[in-house]
DNA sequence: CCTGACTGAGTGGCTGTTCATTCAGCCGAC
DNA sequence: GTCGGCTGAATGAACAGCCACTCAGTCAGG
């Protein structure tokens, strides 16, 4: 029952199901890793059969840049909205991290995909990289320059190079909460981060 | 020729042959990434045949494991060597960081492997995380304690949570120049990072 | 001759993708 | 109101290609 109309559009838009297997995808990457996933154990996963996977999706790599593609732009406009209410570079920073690494630990599959299968082949790292990656590391950066700029960090320090330090230890943090047996919170992570991060480029 | 003893091992042992594909898998993986390269082509970029793979290799994956645990022993007994070196904590973590850096980046394809393919399913990570990074891992939290205790460093910080931020930048710098087009030398990167991070980290 | 390292064609199992078929719901004709 | 034709989403068995791994045979060195 109450498969969603099919209003006006031209697309077939059972939003339901198209939704149903890309959170399925999630668990079973998650658990399998890419590679080890059969299209039939996510369509199983996914309570459909296995042709209805294709009639959303391309091919078995299409649903994993679906994945990719759709959190990263909630990502990053999750990010820059939350960017708009704050003014202290400092505190853009932590709220930056702070939402990085919430994100990650409200759900662990999607962290595993994201901190694991999606680094499985070059290939798919340059391409992802070039796009949603990329982007990330600049608003960390831009971020940065607007604070050098203010005089609250150190201007002899390259932003690049900067951005990509407090990326990697957060991504750290985020592998290794992942990896771990022992359950504890991520977000909190982001506070020790910072204390040492911002302690090592502010100014004076 | 030269195909060293049989020591006394159970094993046929002739490093030549063993060397040479682990040497092409090394190419192979790094060029392909690990799932989409076939045994064939790591056979005939070695020099043999498909067989004779299976002369030294268990599997597919031991030439992996092979790759991984050869070179993670071979860096930690680097590293450790020059810390016996140094005596300055500071010194010492400068000198895992270059060395990092420096073994890293004089074999970009075996970069490749480590910072891309061996990351590319939980069940590798997990195996390989608790024989060799976890070893890693406390080779620079227990240096980092000895500052610690010799009051160079900030004694409220956590070790852990610090040998990880500083593992995560300098992972991260690696990963970037890898799937970065632009090239630069890697090493040098490691004092930019220490900059930052001793400034982060040190008391006073 | 023997030995055993080496070969490489063959095989078996697997899995991404297709497509002929089903069937629920819609609607116009009566 | 209800019948029958129509549509297209959904199905899942079958296909086709792929590839890790095996093994019967080759051959060089002793």
């Amino acid at each position: 029952m109450r498969s969603a109309r099919s209003l006006n559009s031209d697309r077939p838009v059972v939003v339901d199901k198209r939704e149903a297997i890309l959170r399925a995808a999630i668990r079973v990457f998650a658990h399998n890793g890419y590679f080890n996933s059969k299209v039939a154990d996510i369509a199983s996963a996914a309570g459909v059969a296995d042709g209805t996977v294709y009639l959303y999706f391309k091919s078995k790599e299409e649903i994993l840049h679906s994945i990719f593609d759709r959190s990263m732009e909630e990502a990053i406009a999750a990010g820059k909205k939350q960017l708009e209410q704050i003014t202290d570079p400092r505190e853009k920073l932590r709220g930056i991290a702070l939402l990085h690494l919430e994100r990650l630990g409200a759900d662990r599959d999607l962290a595993v995909v994201f901190q694991v299968e999606l680094r499985g082949s070059t290939k798919f790292m340059e391409e992802f990289s070039a796009a949603g990656f990329a982007e990330y590391l600049n608003l960390i950066r831009s971020t940065f320059e607007e604070g050098q700029r203010a005089g609250v960090f150190r201007p002899e320090l390259n932003a690049k190079v900067v951005a990509k330090i407090l990326f990697g230890a957060l991504d750290e943090m985020a592998t290794n909460w992942i990896l771990s047996k022992r359950r504890y919170k991520l977000a909190p992570m982001a506070d020790q981060v910072l204390d040492i991060f911002l302690n090592g480029v502010s100014a004076k």
